[in-house]
DNA sequence: TCAAAAGTGTTATCCTTACACCCATGT
DNA sequence: ACATGGGTGTAAGGATAACACTTTTGA
């Protein structure tokens, strides 16, 4: 065989690792199954060798993040496929002649609400990247990290990379630039590209207490916090576009639920009115008869998805927008 | 280490390949790098096992398709991470213990004037897809394909797959829906399924002539006429949000070009009006001061890219929408 | 002089955004 | 009564889609 040619260099062992992003709505939070792992860098995501015997790649992993959680997948699609993640990780599983490459899968879960047979643990998303939550207000926080991406994009200005500066502000939305929360993967890459990642401390040959130290967002296993900002920017675009949304819903829920949902998964606040608006004008969901019992006011209508618009409709999702003046009225 | 378990089997040789999309245009019409194969269907995309020696995935193909190419590539993304392309695939290398991985990806080279030195062809990319095209007109030959594909359509429903005919409809933009170019991807699974494809023929063990037979388009080795079709939806998205266009114009072109070109990529006739309202509006040429010599009619201005926006604006793109009546006036 | 392509001005329509307001229930 | 959250109507603004029209060259 052998159509294309080689891409110059000596043929080598490949380990193929799986990577999966469960995802699930906890409280009203995104949480995401994490695994403890022995090595020194404790919180990961699930992963495992490669292994045959599955029609597709989708299918295996269905079945494997199915045992692990032992509830029905909603959705599964895929991420990315990750080499390794730097030239300078000294991991002594990555040596020379032993690439290893994970392919990285996005799965949606319903709302756990008994983790009593899970292997592994939820954990809250914003955990890790405190700085992609834009619905508090609290810009307390941001603030100093922001001062620290600034030291750090100057400098690299001064060494000649001119656009740096201009990039971290549109980036992080910072001096009048409006903030996309679709860019979580782009702000992660930044972060670590200017040592604010324990990560990229680590990578360095850093002692792990030191690098962690006053750094923002918990850190994970090797790349594994790289791979979940991409599935956070996945799935943000995606809610928009296509109706995965109620993927992480209950069967029956009311709109405000599904409002602090998609809230909570974009990290920014929403408009409640034209929110409504354009989840009925799309008919993405119908009235179940039943009413929510006493949240604190009026009982709203507990409505559930219309399983019809994925026939129907060639793009339906919940196309959301920030409202331009800040948080909760 | 370890983290997560295993996915239920035993552990495989697994075999890498990296396959590349490499686009270009050619006279206005876009093209797809092929290569010969030894194999019985001739046609393939340029692939070979991974190696090792690079720091990331990206790089190394960039470096090798450079080398096939002898040209700079423009742009580089990933598509997706192929396993085997259907369960019943009898492929001599494919045996039960050694699955293969393709990792594919698209890259944009800037038109090609010579093709000596190239190893490998340029092929129209619609030879493979003719129903993409939607410029023309000519609705003789997507009758009878459409024809076709709702015979098998309605054998489904009564098979028990309820949405199969409503399905063809909305992707084919068959009976009053409307078409959208960028489910190139879906429109191919659906052919493939209905055994339509060449290739599903060939799986299914009959001989290549008599499978090719009637079906359109040119079939391609193995699943690379899938991966071409995930290349092709996938360009037809991010022309509309990423100035990827301007990857595939030489260095001066007038505004026509570059609506021939999105026209070509998409498959559809724009409104050339809308088309430089919104090219002129966001700021993404900028006059070069010469002009267009002799084409037929009045001289246009040359333009060029505006290589600031990239840092400027935060989703640039072409957002094309096609004409709702018919073709070029 | 005519065909062919470049380039401009203007209007109707839709979608988005935001405002203000009313409804129903628990305390 | 009033606080809290559910739910609706409507007007201002901007982006889009389509229209008709003028300009400039080559044959």
């Amino acid at each position: 065989m052998g159509g294309g040619g080689d891409q110059g260099g000596r043929e080598s062992r490949v380990r193929v690792d799986l990577t999966a992003v469960v995802i699930a709505m906890r409280d009203g939070e995104p949480h995401v199954l994490t695994v403890a792992n022995d090595g020194a860098s404790g919180v990961a995501l699930p992963f495992g060798p490669l292994q045959a015997g599955h029609p597709t790649l989708q299918t295996g992993l269905r079945r494997w993040v199915e045992d692990l959680t032992h509830r029905k997948l909603g959705y599964v699609e895929q991420l990315y496929t990750f080499a390794d993640h730097a030239p300078f990780q000294p991991n002594a599983d990555h040596g020379a002649d032993h690439q290893t490459i994970s392919i990285a899968y996005l799965a949606l879960a319903a709302s756990p609400e008994d983790s009593a047979t899970l292997q592994g643990r939820w954990r809250r998303w914003y955990g890790f990247f405190p700085w992609e939550d834009r619905r508090g207000g609290g810009p307390a926080a941001r603030a100093h990290l922001l001062e620290r991406l600034f030291a750090w994009a100057e400098a690299q200005r001064d060494a000649g990379d001119a656009d740096c500066v201009e990039r971290v502000r549109l980036a992080f939305g910072a001096d009048g630039a409006a903030w996309d929360e679709e860019r979580a993967l782009e702000r992660y890459e930044m972060l670590y590209e200017a040592d604010l990642a324990p990560e990229a401390a680590l990578d360095l040959g850093l002692e792990p207490s030191a690098a962690a130290n006053g750094m923002p967002g918990l850190p994970m296993f090797a790349d594994h916090r790289r791979i979940l900002a991409t599935a956070i920017s996945r799935l943000r675009a995606k809610i928009k576009y296509r109706p995965v949304l109620f993927e992480l819903m209950p069967a029956a829920f009311t709109l405000t639920n599904l409002q602090r949902t998609a809230e909570a998964l974009s990290g920014v606040p929403l408009h409640k009115q034209n929110f409504r608006r354009l989840v009925a004008q799309q008919g993405l969901v119908e009235d179940t008869g039943a009413m929510a019992t006493g949240t604190g006011g009026r009982p709203a209508k507990l409505v559930r998805f219309r399983r019809e618009v994925t026939v129907e409709r060639p793009a339906p999702g919940v196309r959301l927008r920030a409202t331009r003046r800040g948080s909760y009225p």
